[in-house]
DNA sequence: AATGAATGAGGATTCATTCAT
DNA sequence: TATGAATGAATCCTCATTCAT
């Protein structure tokens, strides 16, 4: 039905709607990349997206829900990323796993500096932090879940565990992205290998990618 | 008269300074404990130590500079407990030294709960941030020196490995205290396991507590 | 109702900003006129126009735009003057215009306390020093041109020689209103008296007022 | 009597004085050249100069004295070079003793980088604008009562003209000095030709040069 | 839905000067 | 005479948010 209105009068309420959110959060974006989330401010995104700053009030609640709506748009693309880079692997293991994720990371990052910005050099800002938690958890849950699903791992690999993958995952490229725009590939390298190697405690023997005889059979010694 | 008044009467000079100057971390520091790091203002601190707010600026350059005192009186008594925990170590192995550290670690920060609320939760602050990545880059090389000077590990374990040992190491204190006051001793914990699991990596056999052959050796069971 | 309402209820809102600011100004002259330009501070002014102080950040830049605007107020009056003074003149010689445009200023002087106080006794704000400057610019530039274009003067009087000349008047008018609000009218004259001198080195004839055969001049007594 | 005393014990007290004064003149000097009058503040005195804040106030009433004393010094220097030029003239013109003192002037703000900062650029500062103010009137008074002595000048050259004449001079060489260091020479020409021309109307004929038989002789018409 | 205008609340820092010693 | 320490008094400016329209 929002077929491209032949008469002009009325262009679709929700449909400007859209298009004004993503203005200001494209506006909002160039001034995280050029100036760092600390110069986000309410009078500077009004003025980028050309808006009065009364107006911002109309889509977003507040400040902070405009920062927020930045990164989830980018890790609305990142989950699809991971998603996508695990959906392709054939015989995954856990290190396979760890590996695509990470990379999958890397390339979004590479593909979105405001979210480098945001994310990885932002924290500072309170709300930016708490969001970071929020996805790891997220992503960790998601993560375990498919990784218990391919019999990777077992059960003794936690939630909690699992966070802890995470969060350590995200220091590194925290790390790894703080003074590089490319981040350091060396560290990446270095932490996937940091946390396949953690994970691995918890693998299953499929998860290591060792032979597993799925008939019936026994292991040679 | 010159001479340093042996009478007790007259309070030297340097020394009503640093009197002045505790008072004012003291100060600082009940603000951080009772209302977060966002809370310390100047204003809030001159009245929290009873002082105009000019006064501050008599001991301390800026605003930041009293909470990076602050997080350094901490800091250095962090610095001494794990030198000790290391230096009571009778064999030590790269395990023992990782527990150790993180152990003496844990017990700072129960003993100061400014450092938890400082360090640990007030990552916030831009200042706090890069005074954590100095202090994790000086441990890291302090650490490394002496796990290579005792045998533990090997070339390979580079100052680069050592400091992501330890920012990821950083990172776990931070879940760990995120909320709990005590911090979460499972999470830490796993934590040790994470890092000795890496580090073991580049250990020599000794730094792995395996028998050792010296040269000659009765050794052999 | 998009159309400018004709009825005279709703006070539209352009004109009611420019009121504002005309309040503050108003409000900023007085303070001025009482205890000179070094006592507008935004607490004053805010206060003497009983706004709170950040709104006239609504309306000017910073604390400096304020006074600039008052002084650039009073120059526009100072400029309208002028040019209604030098469009009464007849027959314009040099002197005639020198002191129709110096006897300008002074009726403006004598109107204006608050310029007086800014522009001749305020040149102490780096602010209304450069902006003094800029103006004998202006001032010397299109006095230049208009003579040069009324045959008074020859091209020697260069735009340099202009601006010196307008300078000179101006550092006149400074010591003539020095301690006097009416200006000390003998000083005015021989300021008069010194800078026509001046510049008529650099006037044809016509602008000396000889008597100048134009091609068939019947003119020769 | 100052002979480098012999016992080290008793330095006179008067000539310590004087040489601390002069140190923190000359710290002061070195301010006012490096970062303008501006930047001139008791703790960037003392800072330079190495003493504590309030020994400056052993030596000086206030912070503006330390600034006039400063301009005083350089001043006392002006003066000197303008005797010695005038003194040097032989046969005195009013247009040679103009010349004479504006190059002697040039001389001086060549020589004193500070003095072109606080006395020409520095009138932002209310003490110097005050200083200025005082000195050439001072100066004026000489100038005329030597010229009067000369008989280069006749009476109507009253102290309120010779005012006038000098004040238009410093005004000039603020513009010429404004912002280049060496001083714009074209510009102080010219004013040299403004300032002669001005005082010229006050001249004697001996003032002018024109042959003036001394003895008893009637001008030729 | 849109917005011009308004503002409460706060924030860091500077500076000249004065005492008590 | 010398000075370390202390401080009262200002100063400018920013910012997120909210109304009335």
């Amino acid at each position: 039905m929002p077929v491209t209105a032949p008469s002009a009068r009325r262009v679709p309420t929700q449909e400007r709607s859209r298009r004004r959110v993503a203005e200001i959060l494209d506006a909002a974006a160039r001034i995280v990349v050029d100036d760092g989330v600390e110069a986000l401010t309410t009078r500077e995104i009004a003025g980028a997206a050309g808006v009065p700053i009364a107006t911002l009030y109309q889509y977003f609640a507040d400040k902070e829900s405009v920062l927020i709506a930045l990164a989830q748009r980018d890790m609305d693309e990142m989950d699809a990323e991971v998603a996508e880079a695990i959906a392709e692997l054939e015989a995954p293991t856990l290190a396979a796993v760890v590996r695509a994720t990470m990379e999958a990371f890397v390339r979004v990052y590479h593909r979105r500096r405001s979210f480098v910005e945001i994310y990885l050099r932002g924290r500072t800002n309170v709300a930016v932090h708490r969001f970071g938690r929020e996805h790891n958890e997220r992503i960790a849950v998601s993560l375990r879940d498919y990784a218990l699903g391919a019999g990777l791992i077992g059960a003794e690999l936690t939630v909690e565990r699992a966070r802890l993958a995470v969060e350590v995952g995200d220091r590194i490229f925290q790390l790894a992205f703080e003074r590089l725009d490319e981040g350091d590939p060396d560290l990446v390298e270095e932490g996937i290998v940091l946390v396949t190697g953690y994970l691995e405690r918890y693998a299953t023997d499929q998860g290591l990618g060792r032979d597993v005889p799925r008939t019936s059979s026994k292991e040679n010694a």
